[in-house]
RNA sequence: CGGGGUGUAGCGCAGUCCGGUAGCGCAUCUGCUUUGGGAGCAGAGGGUCGCAGGUUCGAAUCCUGCCGCCCCGACCA
């Protein structure tokens, strides 16, 4: 892509409305545009890293034995009545009347038509385990949205659902996306820490927040500070290995580990001072089991073995990619803007021409461009007019991981400038290794 | 939902107290020069002053009502 063709509007000055890091970075890298209290459209370069974030989730859910599917964001309120949720939910969940004056709603969550879509069709044990998810627009009437889209009113919600004959089988079906979580998050460079949780309005008696740590983060949490060493399992974790899932989860909780809102000060001063580690955490996904809650009040049942109904053991496993997009930014930047990690980044690599017009220069970017291009490498090449400096400030403030400076003073050498944007180091090469750095 | 702010050009702001028909910086457009850390000079365009009433010869400014947005708290993927 070229910057000269690519819908970026950038902005020096900082909105006003923008507190935090990773709202006043958006704003200004042209990623999104607020256009309501909590709810946004994302311009192209915040769609990219969106579409980044949603291809490793789906890698990851599909790896854990998941199936995607796609539910309406539109429900009907009389699936919520069976469930009892209806009136429960209160006035976070949006409601609207359609023209014959019907009640509906705009999904804040899917057990109720998961569990619909369910008993429809599966009927025996036979069937199962089952684990169904979708990615899909989600909106809650929050009271107040905050943080830009860290907490929008309408956001993208990755929301998986299981199906189990007994709690032991659903254990295995949430350990399953216990591991899927860790490699998730790790795979966006990020360090993920499952915190026990409580279950809130959606009940159950078994579960996990993933937290990352940030500076900036939303709440404070405190844990056992070996968790930043422990290892995530690699791509060849066995999922249906249900001993050996149970042994990476056991690992993972049997630390000290709680948000605020569950921390046990007396357990955690029991812990020897230097492990002791209190910070700043943003809840990125969160998994519950709760075994028959929706099951036995909307009879979703499957035959058992001994040829009786068992209503199924169900569980439920969130991941907000949008709010992901702003947990990341405020995990990776500076001063200076963004530092996206390569795995989410909206273009792996940019070309800085800094004369452009220059024979010399154009003639070589516009070959590193084709070359890199040709290798299937997300490129950005800056073909604007403006001077150096201007060029730099808008490659820093958006985050490309690599940065290649072809300036006039380095190509008299047959050199270009490969810059990380991660820790600032730069390297002088001829322009064919850059491509081979690039492509190893 | 309580408390506190705020709304003037795409963005950041001044002007409001003390009424006289709207200004600054950045951005944009044109031209020339410039090209390794947000260029310089010259010129140009762009605003129903959040909305609706009212007071007044005259309202961005005073009065009344409404709306949007932000921040702090309580609540949450």
């Amino acid at each position: 892509m070229r910057l000269s063709r690519l819908f970026l509007p950038i902005l020096k000055e900082t909105p006003k409305e923008a507190e935090i890091a990773s709202h006043r970075l958006m704003l200004r890298a042209g990623m999104m545009r607020q256009e309501a209290a909590g709810i946004y459209a994302l311009l192209p370069l915040g769609l990219r890293v969106l579409n980044k974030i949603t291809a490793i989730v789906r890698e990851e859910q599909n790896r854990a034995g998941g199936n995607e599917l796609l539910m309406p964001t539109i429900q009907s309120a009389e699936l919520w009545r069976e469930s009892g949720r209806y009136d429960d939910y209160g006035k976070e969940m949006l409601r609207i009347k359609d023209r014959h004056e019907r009640e509906m709603l705009y999904g804040p969550t899917n057990e109720e038509m998961i569990t619909e879509i369910f008993r429809a069709y599966v009927r025996s044990y036979k069937d199962l385990p089952l684990n169904l998810y979708h990615i899909q627009w989600k909106f809650r009437d929050e009271v107040r949205p905050r943080f830009g889209l860290m907490r929008g009113r309408e956001f993208l919600m990755k929301d998986a659902y299981s199906f189990d004959i007994d709690a032991a089988a659903a254990r295995h079906s949430y350990n399953r996306m216990f591991v899927a979580y860790l490699r998730t998050f790790a795979r966006m460079g990020l360090k993920s820490i499952p915190m026990v949780a409580d279950t809130g309005p959606i009940g159950g008696d078994l579960s996990h927040e993933f937290i990352i740590l940030a500076p900036t983060g939303e709440s404070e949490v405190f844990c056992h500070s070996d968790y930043l060493t422990y290892e995530v399992p690699d791509e060849n974790v066995n999922f249906e290995d249900a001993t050996g899932l149970q042994t990476i989860v056991d690992k993972w909780t049997s630390l000290y580990a709680a948000t605020s809102e569950m921390h046990d000060s007396a357990k955690f001063e029991a812990l020897p001072e230097p492990v002791r580690m209190s910070a700043r955490g943003i809840e990125v996904g969160h998994i519950f089991y709760f075994g028959t809650k929706y099951s036995e009040p909307m009879r979703a049942e499957v035959t058992g073995p001994d040829g009786t109904p068992h209503a199924v053991h169900m569980g439920s496993y969130g991941i907000g990619p949008t709010r992901l997009i702003g947990a990341l930014i405020e995990a990776f930047h500076d001063d200076a803007g963004i530092k996206w990690p390569e795995a989410v980044a909206p273009f792996r690599v940019t070309i800085l021409n800094l004369k452009q017009g220059g024979a010399d220069t154009d003639a070589a970017c516009e070959k590193l461009y084709r070359d890199l291009s040709g290798k299937g490498i997300d490129v950005l090449y800056d073909d604007t007019d403006n001077r150096p400096g201007a060029k730099f400030a808008t490659a820093d403030l958006i985050g490309i991981p690599w940065q290649i400076l072809v300036g006039p003073k380095g190509l008299a050498d047959g050199k270009v400038e490969l810059k990380r944007r991660s820790d600032g180091s730069r390297e002088l090469l001829s322009p064919e290794d850059v491509v081979a750095r690039l492509t190893l």
